[in-house]
DNA sequence: CTGAAAGCGCTTACAG
DNA sequence: CTGAAAGCGCTTACAG
């Protein structure tokens, strides 16, 4: 069967201590019994049992990342960031997907408390989070994105500031009539919508429900018909804000079935400068971060987290910036 | 601290068998047995040990998948479906990302023989790969994509076939100077290359190496780079063929910013039917397959190897299909 | 239907 | 620098 320590020590003729003192490094060895150790891990082709070593060390390596849908492709450009990050420091992770609802995020909780993972990090949906409760043993936890709670570690950009800053640009630009796509209960639509909703009004432009229009998913071809639908019963704005670059993608195919040019008849503009938004056609005018960056921050701030339960909460802003590319233009 | 099935049962005054019995219904237990327990379990917050209970049984209730990218959108979208498919077993899913070289497979393994996971599911490289060899334990692992292993399940869709058809569309619409994106070492692109090749000789149109259109990566930009390029010094073809829709996409966007329009000047198509192709400007004519069936397929196929580790070697090929949109019209 | 004991494979005090 | 023992928390034969 399988090989465990105790082969390997009997084989070097070692004790197991030594073996794991090989393995860990907690104390030096000679270069010759190491040696004999490292042979006889090779001959017995000896891979470490990490779940007893979970077991006794309270600690698997392993961190969860929850993403509420991993089809968007700012999900896997995130997640591409965070697996890097995590091997720098030696950690997997284990991925899931919460949906748009909160329930499953309870159940991630649970599932961190019960030590597969060593720790969380979690895009949560809703602005009334219930999983993240007061007077509950919560698992070290750090909350990516919109939601500010102040009982946990959090990572975030200001979503309300970028959003005001792309719409201010639009509006410099002379567009006046700024119609923004994704409106919805969630935690970043409502940031976003009230961000576009400041610039809007300190510009003097009042404010029409209709051209906010929902979505009720964050998918590009769910916002190509919201838009369509919208186009049927208004005339075309002058410029849209898509809450996220995906969304933007579908309003641009929504603008393109109907014959509209981008930007020679509306603008367009995205959030989170995704891949896909350099290379649409045409390009994305957009809100960028360093995702990298990002990635790296959220699980620096989770390691710290697992390594002192104690420290003070901990919350992170990070820079934004826009990139102009060329769907837009001076009205 | 923590509680434990020990101090549950002390709480419950029942034994821990009792309490596993409950936990895990191996046997039946009276109700009144069971709601003490399961009241005792509420009072102590109890969450049992994954780790213990991985080092006890051999499974840890996780399975790893490792794509080469997770910045691509399609990797997002099979990821989805592979969380969503073990998630319907009782399984999580650990993500790893394999890169372009086929090193981190073979670490891969061995953290799979590590036992942290149950079993893994990879999407190798190269054809060559070194990962999966006679001779070495393996750890219970499908392959997915396109390398044709012997020696290990495999689960596929016929990339030959599927690129063969899609030109061979081009060719019926009139197009003959046809050239293909993407052209590289990975096994993808060389089974797609192959399909591509078949095609042009059945319809006796000579190829012409120029056309074949290498890509360092398989990201929209570098695509884009590499066809402008290709434009720079040759008339524009026909037809491209993107070896993916990712491909075809920073196609797109080189032939919009050089004034070329599509399917009006050159007709473009792409491979995989990702979301962003039916939502691409204009939308990409392309190969699609049902990403549910083929994750739910994969994941059956590893959990029935991991349940009997001398059944059978499988290979299975999953349909793909033709989803014509509006990006190549007849010449 | 329930209890007491053993053991999964590792690492960490505790001795030497 | 190395050895023998104990224990992380769980579940599974083994008895009753």
């Amino acid at each position: 069967m399988r090989a465990t320590v105790r082969d390997v020590a009997a084989l070097a003729g070692v004790s197991p201590k030594t073996v794991s003192n090989v393995l860990n490094g907690t104390f030096p060895v000679t270069p010759e019994t190491r040696a004999k150790v490292e042979q006889a891990m090779a001959a017995l082709d000896y891979v470490p049992n990490l779940s007893a070593r979970g077991l006794r060390n309270g600690r698997t390596g392993m961190i969860a990342v929850a993403l509420p849908d991993l089809r968007m492709p700012y999900s896997g450009e995130m997640l591409h960031h965070f697996v890097e990050a995590a091997a720098e420091r030696g950690l997997h992770v284990q991925i899931e997907e919460t949906g748009t609802t909160s329930e499953r995020e309870s159940e991630l909780m649970s599932r961190a408390r019960a030590q597969l993972v060593d720790g969380l990090i979690l895009n949560p949906v809703l602005l009334e989070t219930t999983a993240v409760q007061r007077g509950v043993a919560l698992p070290p936890v750090v909350l990516i994105g919109e939601v500010d709670q102040p009982i946990v570690d959090h990572v975030w950009i200001d979503n309300v500031a970028a959003s005001r800053e792309i719409t201010e640009l639009l509006i410099s630009e002379g567009h006046r009539r700024i119609a923004i796509v994704g409106a919805g209960p969630m935690a970043s639509a409502q940031l976003r919508l009230s961000g576009y909703r400041k610039a809007l009004r300190s510009a003097g432009i009042k404010r029409d429900p209709d051209l906010e229009i929902p979505c009720t998913d964050w998918h590009a071809d769910t916002a190509g018909e919201s838009f369509t639908e919208f186009l049927d019963h208004h005339d075309p704005p002058d410029a849209v804000v898509g809450m996220t670059d995906t969304l933007a993608l579908g309003v641009l195919n929504a603008l393109y079935r109907r014959g509209l040019s981008v930007p020679e008849d509306v603008s367009v503009v995205g959030y989170d400068n995704i891949a896909d938004a350099a290379t649409a056609v045409p390009p994305l005018t957009t809100i960028d971060f360093d995702k990298q960056q990002f990635a790296e921050t959220a699980i620096t701030v989770l390691t710290e987290r697992i390594a002192d339960r104690d420290r003070p909460i901990m919350s992170v802003t990070l820079p934004h910036r826009i990139v102009r590319r060329s769907s837009t233009r001076r009205r």
